[in-house]
DNA sequence: TTTTTTCCCATGTTATCCCATACTGTCCCA
DNA sequence: TGGGACAGTATGGGATAACATGGGAAAAAA
C-alpha cells in the first residue's frame, strides 16, 4: 500500500498553481480521478487532501446509512459540499481555490505534509510551528497519546 | 468522476435560468435524461436534486413493495409527486420553477451544494448559515464517522 | 393575439493547454 | 572514480478553450 510520506514545500505562482510533489502524484496515480480532492480541516488551519477513492467510500457510507434522513447531514455538507476536485494539469500541478487558501492562510508557498492515507496542505510557517508543538506534546504525553485521535490540537500521526 | 462535490454559486437571470455547474453536468452526462430532477426538501429550505437514474431506482423500489415499509413509501410518493424534470438548454442551464424557488427563498442567486450521489440548491446566504452550523456539528461528532473500509479510519480534520 | 419557452449567437472572464527554462539528482562510461 | 549526458521535476508565461451570463428571435403554449 502506497503512503503519503514526508513534507514538501512548493511555490504557488501568480495563477494560483502549485506542483503536487511527485511522490504524492505517484500514490495518486492508481486512483480513478487524476487529481486531488481537498477540503478545509475542521480543527486546524490547513487543507485536508486525498484521492477521490477515499471520498467515494465516504459518500457511499453516508448514502448507505440514511439516504433521506439527516443523521449524517453534518458530514455530507461539511465534507462533500466543501470538497474541491482539483485535477492535475499536464505538469502535475493543481490550482488551489481561494476558499482553501484563505482557510489555511496560504499566500505564495504551500507545505504538503504526508499523513499516510491522506495528506495536508499548510502555510509553511504555520506547519513548522504546529509540528514543533506536536513534537513537544508527543514527548510530554507519549503514554496517553493514541494514534488517529487528536486531543485538543494534538497530532494524529 | 461520479460524485457531486463542492459548492458553486450561480446567477439567475431575468428569465429564471441558472447554469448548472459544469462539473455537475459532467456527472449527469452519463444519465438517460439530459437534465436534473428536483423536489423540495422535507427538512430544510432547499431543493433536493439528482439525475433521473436515482429517481428511477426509487420508483422501482416502490413498485416492488420494498422492505423499507410504509414510511419510506410515503416519502417516495411525495418525492415523485413534487419532482420536477428540468432539462438543460444548449448552454447547460435549467429554469427553476416558482414552486421550488419559493420553497428555498431563492431570488437571483442559487448555491449548488454537492452531496455525493445528490446535490442541493440553496439561497446562498441561507446555505452559508446552515453550513456553518453543520461544520460545528461535524467537528463535534467527527469520531463517529468511519469509512467503509478497515484501513481507512476516521477523517482526521 | 399575448405570454412563455426554446433556440441561437455574443461577450467577458477564468481556467486549461502547451511550450520553454532552470535546477537537481542519477546513470553511464571512460 | 570523476564528470558529463540525461531524465525527472518544479516553475513561468502566452495562447486557447471552456464557462457563466445576457439578450434577441423563433417556436410553442395560453
Amino acid at each position: 500500500m502506497a503512503l503519503f510520506l514526508s513534507t514538501f514545500v512548493n511555490r504557488i505562482d501568480r495563477k494560483g498553481r502549485v506542483s503536487v510533489p511527485a511522490p504524492f502524484r505517484t500514490v495518486l496515480a492508481t486512483q480513478t480521478f487524476p487529481g486531488v480532492v481537498a477540503f478545509p480541516s475542521f480543527v486546524v488551519a490547513a487543507v485536508e487532501a486525498s484521492g477521490i477513492d477515499r471520498v467515494e467510500r465516504l459518500s457511499a457510507s453516508i448514502d448507505r446509512f440514511d439516504p433521506f434522513g439527516d443523521e449524517h447531514d453534518a458530514f455530507a455538507i461539511s465534507i462533500l459540499a466543501e470538497s474541491h476536485q482539483l485535477s492535475f494539469d499536464s505538469e502535475g500541478r493543481i490550482a488551489l481555490p481561494d476558499a482553501l487558501r484563505e482557510h489555511a492562510n496560504i499566500s505564495d508557498r504551500a507545505a504538503f505534509a504526508g499523513r499516510g492515507a491522506t495528506f495536508q496542505i499548510w502555510e509553511p510557517e504555520a506547519f513548522r510551528a504546529y509540528q514543533e508543538e506536536a513534537r513537544k506534546r508527543a514527548r510530554d504525553e507519549r503514554t496517553s497519546l493514541r494514534l488517529g485521535e487528536p486531543a485538543g490540537g494534538a497530532p494524529t500521526g
